[in-house]
RNA sequence: GGACAUUUAGCUCAGCUGGUUAGAGCGUACGGUUCACAUCCGUAAGGCCGCUGGUUCAAGUCCAGCAAUGUCCACCA
């Protein structure tokens, strides 16, 4: 057998194969049938347009997917699907950037077509890769989000939510963003920091007084609709309810009072504009206020914005200080420091623009919300307060409408004459209104033939917050509900609670009245080397296929496991150096056992009290190593759990345990040997097990190779998780063992020293002999006389005396 | 301004419900081995455990305050 056990660990051919084998075996398959507990899991689709895989993404799969495979070895049915998402405005922008060209100058059909190419295309990638990495993934569950069974979905999602009064279209205010021109919603946005002027600007009162406002947006003053002070403040106590003028433009405006007024910012006394900001909408909404939009939806200042009408918002800026300055009417100006939002998709400028659109109402759920968060089981517990307080700062109803080209299509017609909203029955889904007309043809209500389909598409996040319910085929007549839902865990990093794990929630309150899973695990961010979050604008860049290439995917994967689950990691190549050092270690010690274990038999076994000393002790270890292996994989502690798993194999079991049965494995003692052989395989046996979720491919090539026999599972990977085995499971073995540890230490150490601290550590030997126990010691002493020889050293243990250095 | 997390050896991080001289990997220096190990083993150097107070017989570990870093949110007149 010896003679065909390669003595190296040819890493790339040997993951190929068994990632070959896995498929064709179909090990990772979900099994609708069985009766087995369900472990479902819904996982992340990443954006395809992000060309490049990284090790962040890495870290974050791998962890969720240790703890998969953990449960699939425990016994479970694991529905482990991936999806893509090559939905909405990522795809577009990705799409618009690659080809170079403007949404507004193709047609519809053309753009789309390039999307679903370049979707198709990212796809392949994705697959491929995800399968070097070795993903545990059952293939036959992909699924898009744009293919139509997620369309289907996302549109029943949207009648279901309709019939229920969920769901309104108004004309109202939202976030705009005016280079991808389309509707935001409030989770679209981010921050940025910006230098800017606060201008303070002379206004006239109608009697003739002048006032003075501040803003940092002088380019809306044509916009301003009325001027707000506080009810209390003194300065303005004579001016409030008399007219002011808007400078440029001459309009006149009315002094209003609000109590919300900050009397201490700026000059206290306020303009509002149609928009300029949140507190514009919201007292243009409370007052009545009259409206003047003059920014269109591609930025640029329409008609309605008089001599500016045409310019793009910093022209219009710059256009109108210019004006103000040459009036003297800016009597003050200082560069200021302040945070603007900025669409998260593009980084412009958000604005506010007011449209039809269709929302979602939410507002009123947010206790309902947070009660739902709380049914989840979080790991790690502290990323529920991301949620909660992202429940607590929501403002606006979900804005679902997008004025785009590529994405799911609302399923509405409207009704050329009497402007009545068109639904498709559930049954015709999934449809698109802006390629055909609704099945019946004309108007239920009034009987018009002419019949308008919806043009906008759904927020991407429509159809990804229904992933649970894609997976579950909700929408058909036989589904998977029963089996799979809620699902059992939900994978995702952080960044993402506000939207996909929120709306994810809401859906499911408002379609199912439950959470969707019931627990879920938020991982960190993966780092380039510098710290900084990898991204491939950056020279951090670590891409991930390369690593892969150069060293393995299992050494990969030893390194993305490294940080407790919710830290960020930093991606070091040492690190995982350090993973391919253990796999060549792993290689080594399992070759070293097969090639002392291959006449031995494997069926027989033996009991603690017919086996030696050392070997009881390593049995022992072991049993804490299986426990303890669990209940950190239970936790989601899989960092842990590695390395306790290092800790054990390296220094108890490569370092010391075997180096001690050595010398019986060599010997004649057919019983002292046969001994060894068996803790020795059963130890290995346990250890190819408990390594299996972390380095997939190694482990199935030492089950393959040197573990399964004729009544095995075919793969490691489904074949069952070790368990304790109490009558191993012996703690003053442990406690013998530990001073075994400080002996073999201490013939090291006299090794090492020769001559110098002698008497030290030959007390330090007699005393960690002198305190094993009594049974203990005389059956493990020939062991260590071996490993003292092997030491050059010759060791009387009756006299505690003799040292012998055979130079 | 609010929230959450992090702060332990040169680097990356462990240190559970407080208890003897604070640990691992990588890196560095030195020594040994090559009969499982394109290696491996051993030894050493290196830490006011962010800062300040408090609780306690005893604190890296609990409490309070502060600081730095990261992330999210709010503030945009």
């Amino acid at each position: 057998m010896s003679a065909e056990i390669p003595k190296n660990y040819n890493t790339k051919e040997i993951e190929k194969k068994w990632q070959i084998f896995w498929e064709k075996e179909r090990i990772y398959q979900f099994n609708p049938d069985s009766s087995a507990p369900v472990f479902s899991v819904d996982t992340p689709p990443p954006y395809l347009s992000a060309d490049h895989l990284h090790a962040g993404h890495v870290m974050s799969y791998t962890q969720a997917e240790i703890i998969i495979r953990y449960h699939r070895m425990k016994g479970e049915n694991i529905f482990y699907p991936m999806g893509f998402d090559d939905n909405g405005l990522p795809t577009e922008r990705f799409v618009e950037k690659k080809y170079n060209i403007n949404k507004s100058k193709t047609t519809r059909k053309e753009f789309t077509d390039l999307c679903l190419k370049e979707t198709a295309a990212g796809g392949k990638v994705y697959e491929k890769f995800w399968k070097s990495l070795g993903l545990s993934v059952d293939w036959s569950l992909l699924y898009s989000t744009i293919d139509s069974r997620s369309q289907k979905t996302a549109q029943r999602s949207f009648l279901d939510l309709f019939r229920k009064g969920r769901i309104y279209r108004e004309d109202a205010p939202v976030f705009w963003c005016t280079a991808c021109q389309t509707a935001l919603a409030q989770a679209d946005l981010e921050d940025k920091e910006e230098k800017s002027f606060m201008r303070d600007v002379k206004f006239s009162l109608e009697n003739g007084d002048e006032v003075v406002i501040s803003t940092t947006r002088p380019e809306l003053i044509p916009a301003c609709v009325a001027l707000y002070v506080h009810p209390d403040d003194e300065r303005y106590r004579k001016i409030a309810g008399q007219n002011a003028i808007v400078p440029l433009v001459n309009e006149k405006v009315s002094v209003r009072t609000s109590p919300l007024v900050d009397r201490e910012k700026g000059t206290g006394l306020m303009m509002v504009c149609t928009w300029g900001d949140v507190e514009d909408v919201q007292k243009w909404k409370e007052d009545k206020l009259p409206t003047k939009l003059i920014i269109g939806k591609d930025g640029r200042f329409n008609e309605k914005a008089g001599k500016y009408a045409g310019l793009k918002l910093r022209e219009a800026r710059e256009a109108v200080v210019r004006d103000l300055e040459d009036q003297n009417l800016i009597v003050g100006s200082r560069e200021i420091t302040h945070v603007l939002n900025i669409h998260e998709r593009c980084k412009n400028p958000v604005d506010f623009y007011a449209s039809p659109q269709w929302f979602i109402k939410i507002l009123d759920l947010k206790d309902d919300l947070k009660k739902r968060g709380e049914e989840i089981k979080w790991h790690p517990s502290f990323m529920k307060i991301h949620l909660d307080n992202w429940i607590d700062g929501l403002k606006w109803d979900w804005c679902i409408s997008r004025d785009r080209y590529y994405g799911v299509p609302f399923p509405v017609w409207y009704c050329a004459g009497c402007e009545e909203i068109i639904l498709p029955e559930d049954d015709e889904l999934p449809v698109d209104p802006r390629e055909s007309p609704p099945r019946n043809g004309s108007c239920p209500r009034c009987g018009e033939s002419k019949i308008k389909g919806e043009m906008q598409v759904m927020d991407t996040w429509m159809t990804s917050s229904v992933t649970p319910l894609i997976n579950a085929r909700w929408q058909d007549r036989k589904n998977l509900m029963k089996e799979i839902y809620p699902m059992t865990l939900r994978v995702q990093a952080f960044e993402i609670i506000r939207t996909w794990l929120f709306y994810t929630l809401v859906k499911s309150h408002l379609h199912t009245k439950t959470a969707p899973w019931r627990e879920v695990m938020i991982s960190g961010w993966g780092l380039g080397n510098d710290g900084q979050k990898m991204s491939k604008s950056l020279n951090n860049f670590v891409a991930a296929g390369a690593i892969i290439e150069k060293y393995s995917a299992d050494a990969l994967r030893f390194w993305a496991c490294g940080a407790m689950l919710g830290m960020n990691l930093r991606f070091s190549e040492e690190d995982v150096r350090a993973g391919q050092k253990i796999l060549t270690k792993l290689w080594n010690a399992a070759r070293f056992i097969a090639m002392n274990t291959e006449n031995m038999n494997r069926k027989a076994n033996l009991s603690p009290k017919n086996l030696n000393s050392a070997d009881r002790w390593i049995l022992s270890e072991l049993q804490k190593l299986v426990r303890s292996v669990a209940e950190q994989l239970d936790n989601y502690e899989f960092a842990k759990a590695k390395i306790l798993l290092e800790q054990f194999f390296w220094i108890k079991f490569a370092d010391n345990y075997i180096e001690l049965i050595k010398g019986r494995l060599y010997g004649e003692d057919a019983e002292k040997k046969y001994s060894a052989q068996f803790a020795l395989f059963k130890t290995l046996s346990a250890l190819v097990h408990l390594f299996a979720p972390f380095l997939p491919h190694l482990t199935e090539e030492l089950y393959q190779c040197f573990i399964r026999n004729s009544a095995s599972p075919v793969s490691v990977h489904i074949s069952p998780w070790p368990e304790v085995d109490g009558d191993f499971d012996d703690e003053k073995m442990r406690k013998n063992g530990k001073k075994l540890m400080e002996v073999i230490a201490a013939i090291r150490k006299i090794k090492a020293e020769k001559g110098v601290k002698l008497s030290e550590n030959i007390t330090a030997l007699t005393v960690g002999a002198r305190g094993l126990d009594e049974s203990f010691f005389s059956n493990a002493a020939s062991d260590l006389q071996n490993v003292a020889r092997a030491n050059a050293i010759s060791f009387d243990w009756q006299s505690e005396k003799t040292v012998d250095f055979s130079t």
